[in-house]
Formats: structure tokens, C-alpha cells, sequence
DNA sequence: GCCGTTTTCGGCCCGACTGTTTTCAGTCG
């Protein structure tokens, strides 16, 4: 059982306590917890295996829990979870998930009507029985159809980071017409460039919020992208989009800046934790500012809050009450964490070698475009024959091509000979040694077998990354957002392998993969590791995806100097060849 | 159920919007 199966374990407990009416904080110590184990890098088989000291040092798993988690990782069942479900139609849990119903009213919908399900939902919604339930109306129901229908055709699906934010930024141009606004953002996961997203929160202050909101709010929810209005205020409302995504657009006054982003970003524990340091202070923390008693002392700008409560600024990516509260007590400073202008490069690009679209010279100018200093082309192997990997033939073809560009481009850019090898099943590489060993750039991926069983896996992918001639492992996980899972190995046996053998690990810009993930990335670092941020573009207008890369790996706490793509090409030829 | 620079017991962030209500509970982020 892994840490997916176990968290969701958790929250569904929550979600079952939760509509039985228990009480709200040991629900929520079930709910923490699932978040918590959700998000962190180690395998808890592995933990409670060889290093079960390790368990008492998670937060916000105590002595409960921690017994819970022995017992599903040795046993894969536990007690406590099948003595809740007893009884439980789990139904009910799929009705919690509508928009508008949460845990009192799915408890009153069962306890009164005997609903177990969405089917017997959408009944008694039809036959009017639902209006006839205390605290309920005609408009409730109508909610509730409206809700069932959107279940249906919205799934859980989270949004891609590139396709939010150009919504977000379509959002921006659009409300920028309102001559009131006098600064627009987007803020919430978006801002802390998550690799999914959930809901677009945009920040809109004005002078004076009475007088402009109303007009403001007119605007958004009649952009005509909008399909629902969800609520709609004075100074909040929400919609749902064509695309299924949502988005809240907040109205504050313009001396509450700071404060309402701060808030507004998130994410939501790290908020918490920030209230609560305030509350010790004798603070309170909201989105209007800092507090002492009735008065506002500030929160104008957003180092504003950080300040009140005794930190330094922290960047948006790193908010997760992941350590970073603490760590800031305790260092009063952050490490200066990467940033994209320090990037000279990219060595993942696809061309019509293979199955990208451009030419290699096409590729060359966009990137010149960009003021990089180098660019490699890594074309797959012969094995990919479904993207038209090279055979040995097209490689010769590619280096001289690369040969002529490299001299016709000369103080412009250079260009790097590089492969995306294959990995094949048994961990052997696509390409002999004699070709590899001509290459600049090795970067071994695994595109086919990715559902080995964990083992096996864990063997292939270590035993690729001990080839001599290996330098990069391309996305590592081989996941696809929303279509492929990941595969399933020992990622610390990997990151290991990968320290070992100076194999730095690839996180990979392009929004569907985003691979490496942060949580990796961090353990990664703490083991050693360096790190490559590469776009893997197969055309040219997917070069700009290295934002979202740069966003991951400081999301993974990484500086300048863990990523090797942001040396100059002298240090980066040197390194690469002080490898052998 | 977790946790401790006020606590091993008594806390556990803060506020907007909605619908059904005459002052608020439920939901959401």
C-alpha cells in the first residue's frame, strides 16, 4: 500500500466522521494528515520497514495515527477504518463532493430522506421532498440539480498550469477596462506555480471599494467565458468558465494589498500557520491586514505580514507549511532561490529529426531569440519508431547539420549534440557505446514498460543510470497529468543511483509532465543531487514553458547553483566531461 | 486526533456569500 492509497484512506475517514457528526477537530487531525502524507517524499513502506523511528517525527501524526499506518502498511487493512465504514453508504461520500453540500446536509438528506446515493438524490430533488427538509427551499433544490449536473460533466480533473494561466491572464486584459482598478493579480496555486490547478483567484484593488465594487463585479460575471455565476457579492464572487474552471475574483482596498495577496496565495495551511503565529503575538492576521485590537498596523505590502509575525519575506512557491515557517524562524533568511533570468539554457528540444516540428535552425533562432547561450537537440532514439526516433544514418545527418549551424550561428548560440536515449525493458540503452560516447548530451528516458512491477522497475531505471555515457534522466517519473500515472519505483534507491553516477535528474518544464515534482526534487537536493530544467519542446512556441519549471524547482527549495543549465557553457562542457 | 516560548488539558484561522431565516447555520476558500 503506498502513500496515495493510505492518504486517501484518511480523508475518506474524515469525510465519513465528518458526516456522522464528529466532532470538527478530530476530523480535521484525519484530514491534515492525509495532506500531509500525501505530500511527502518517502515512502512510508519504506519508513515503517527499516526506519519506523522516522514515523514520530511526522507532523501531525501522533500515536493514532501512527499505529493506523503500521497496520495498512503490514496488513494493508486496518481496524479503525473498516469498523467507520461499517454500515456507511459510501454513496454519500460521492454526494459530499457537490458544490453546496457538505457534511450537515448530506447527514440531513440521509437522516431524513434515507438518500444514499446520487441517483436517490436526484429523486427526491424531482419529487420536491428535498424543500420540504428544515433550512431548505425551492432554490436549494434547483442548486442541487445544477450541482448534479456538474458533477457529471466537470470530473475531479485539475487544470494544467498553462491552461489556467492563460485564462487568468485573458481574465487580467479583459477586467483591465474598469477604469477604477488601480492593481489586478492572480493568486492562489497559480501564483505558487503549482503543477496543478484547481481554481483561478484573481486580486482586484481599488481606492474605494464601495464605490467601485459593485460596477467591478458587474464586469466579471458577465465576461462571457462565464457559464455560472456561483455567488456574486460586493466584494467576492465566483464563477464557473466554458472550461470547467472556476474563479474567484476578490474586490479590496488598495491598503490592504499586501495582506489580501498574502492571504489570497495560500495555500491555505500555510495561512494557517501564519495566523497562528500571529495570534501568539497578541496579532490578528486577516486579509485586510495586521491587527492589534481594532487597529490596523499594516499590510500594505506583503513582507508587511511576514514581518508582524517575525519572518523574512518567503516566496510564494515555497508556501505549503513545508518547513519553510520554520525554517525562517530559525535562519531569519532564505537561501536566493533560482530564478528564470538565471537560466543560459536548454538541453531537451525535439526537431524534425524526430517528432518535433521545426528544424533545427528554427529551433536555433527561437531560442536566440531568448538570449540563451546554448540549446541541445535531443531527438529520440531509433527504438521510438512510433515518433520517428533516429537510426544511426540520421544521427551522422544531424551532427553535420549540427556542425554547419554551429559555425553559421557562431557568437549567437551554440548548439549541443544530444540524444533522448531510450531505456529499454531490461535497463540497457537504445544506443551503442561507440555512438553514445560521440554525443554531448545524454539523456536517458523511459517511454515504453512504465508498468513494471515496483522492483523490476526500481532495477531497469538504476541500472540505466549506471551506464557510463548516462547525464540526465528525463522525466523521471514518466507521468502525464490527468492521463498516466507515474511509474512506480524506489525513488530514493533512484536519486541515490542518480548522486552516485553525477546523472543529474531532469524536472521537466512541459505543464502535462512537470517531472520531477517538487517533493522530490527537495529530497533530491538534500541527498545531493543536481537538477536540469529543460522544456523537452517538440516546436518552437514551447520554449517558453521553462517558467513553469523554473516554478517547480523552487517549489523544491533549489538555488542557482543545484541547476546545471544555468552555468555558462564553458563550466557546463567542463562538468559534463569531468563526469567520465 | 494532535500538540506545547502562556498549556500534558484545552485549545485548534478568519471572513464572505447564500438561503432560509428574522439572527444564523452551512459552505467555501
Amino acid at each position: 500500500m503506498d502513500n496515495k492509497q493510505i492518504a486517501g484512506i484518511f480523508a475518506e475517514i474524515a469525510d465519513i466522521l465528518e458526516i456522522q457528526g464528529a466532532d470538527f477537530f478530530r476530523v480535521n487531525a484525519y484530514r491534515k494528515a492525509a495532506f500531509n502524507i500525501l505530500n511527502m517524499p518517502h515512502d512510508l513502506r519504506d519508513i515503517v520497514e527499516k526506519r519506523p523511528q522516522e514515523l514520530k517525527k511526522l507532523p501531525g501524526i501522533g500515536e493514532a495515527l501512527r499505529s493506523i499506518i503500521t497496520e495498512l502498511v503490514t496488513t494493508g487493512k486496518c481496524e479503525t477504518y473498516e469498523e467507520i465504514k461499517k454500515g456507511f453508504p459510501e454513496g454519500l461520500l460521492e454526494i459530499l463532493r457537490l458544490r453546496g453540500l457538505g457534511p450537515k446536509k448530506v447527514k440531513l438528506l440521509h437522516g431524513e430522506l434515507g438518500i444514499k446515493n446520487l441517483t436517490e438524490l436526484k429523486k427526491a430533488v424531482e419529487m420536491h421532498l428535498v424543500r420540504e427538509l428544515p433550512g431548505m427551499g425551492d432554490k436549494s433544490e434547483a442548486d442541487m440539480l445544477k450541482a448534479i449536473d456538474e458533477y457529471a460533466h466537470f470530473s475531479s480533473d485539475r487544470f494544467l498550469a498553462d491552461e489556467a494561466r492563460d485564462e487568468a491572464e485573458r481574465i487580467i486584459q479583459y477586467m483591465k477596462e474598469c477604469k477604477d482598478i488601480t492593481k489586478i493579480e492572480y493568486a492562489g496555486s497559480l501564483r505558487r506555480c503549482q503543477d496543478t490547478i484547481g481554481d483561478i483567484d484573481i486580486l482586484v484593488t481599488v481606492k474605494d471599494p464601495v464605490k467601485s465594487g459593485k460596477e467591478i463585479m458587474e464586469r466579471f460575471v458577465k465576461y462571457p467565458e462565464v457559464i455560472h455565476v456561483v455567488a456574486e457579492g460586493d466584494t467576492k464572487s465566483s464563477t464557473t468558465l466554458r472550461s470547467g474552471i472556476d474563479v474567484d475574483l476578490r474586490v479590496i482596498d488598495d491598503e490592504s494589498f499586501g495582506a489580501a495577496m498574502h492571504y489570497f496565495t495560500g495555500s491555505k495551511a500555510h495561512n494557517i500557520r501564519i495566523r497562528d503565529l500571529a495570534k501568539k503575538k497578541g496579532l490578528k492576521v486577516s486579509e485586510y491586514g495586521v491587527f492589534k485590537g481594532e487597529k490596523c498596523i499594516s499590510g500594505k505590502e506583503e513582507k508587511d505580514i511576514f514581518e508582524a509575525v517575525g519572518l523574512p519575506y518567503i516566496i510564494p512557491e515555497i508556501r505549503s507549511d513545508n518547513g519553510e515557517i520554520e525554517y525562517g524562524l530559525a535562519h531569519k533568511e532564505f537561501p536566493k532561490f533560482l530564478e528564470l533570468k538565471d537560466m543560459r539554457g536548454d538541453l531537451h528540444n525535439h526537431s524534425h529529426y524526430s517528432d518535433g516540428k521545426n528544424s533545427i535552425e528554427e529551433m536555433a533562432q527561437a531560442f536566440i531569440g531568448k538570449g540563451y547561450e546554448y540549446f541541445a537537440i535531443t531527438d529520440h532514439s531509433s527504438v521510438m519508431g512510433v515518433t520517428g526516433g533516429m537510426g544511426k544514418k540520421d544521427v551522422n545527418e544531424q551532427w553535420a547539420e549540427v556542425d554547419k549551424l554551429n559555425k553559421k550561428l557562431k557568437g549567437k548560440i551554440t548548439i549541443l549534440k544530444g540524444c533522448e536515449v531510450d531505456i529499454l525493458k531490461d535497463g540497457s540503452l537504445d544506443f551503442d557505446d561507440e555512438t553514445l560516447k560521440k554525443l554531448d548530451v545524454v539523456i536517458i528516458s523511459a517511454h515504453m514498460h512504465q508498468r513494471l512491477d515496483y522492483d523490476s522497475q526500481t532495477k531497469r531505471l538504476i541500472s540505466a543510470i549506471e551506464n557510463k555515457y548516462s547525464r540526465i534522466l528525463g522525466h523521471p517519473t514518466g507521468r502525464m497529468i490527468n492521463r498516466r500515472s507515474p511509474m512506480e519505483f524506489d525513488m530514493e534507491k533512484v536519486i541515490e543511483a542518480c548522486v552516485k553516477n553525477k546523472v543529474a535528474l531532469e524536472i521537466n518544464a512541459n505543464p502535462l509532465r512537470l517531472d520531477l515534482i517538487d517533493k522530490y526534487v527537495r529530497i533530491a537536493k538534500e541527498k545531493g543531487a543536481k537538477f536540469v530544467i529543460n522544456t523537452d519542446s517538440h516546436a518552437t512556441d514551447q520554449i517558453d514553458f521553462m517558467k513553469y519549471g523554473v516554478g517547480i524547482g523552487r517549489r523544491g527549495w533549489l538555488t542557482k547553483n543545484d541547476v546545471l543549465n544555468t552555468m555558462n557553457f564553458k563550466d557546463l562542457t567542463a562538468y559534463f566531461n569531468s563526469v567520465y
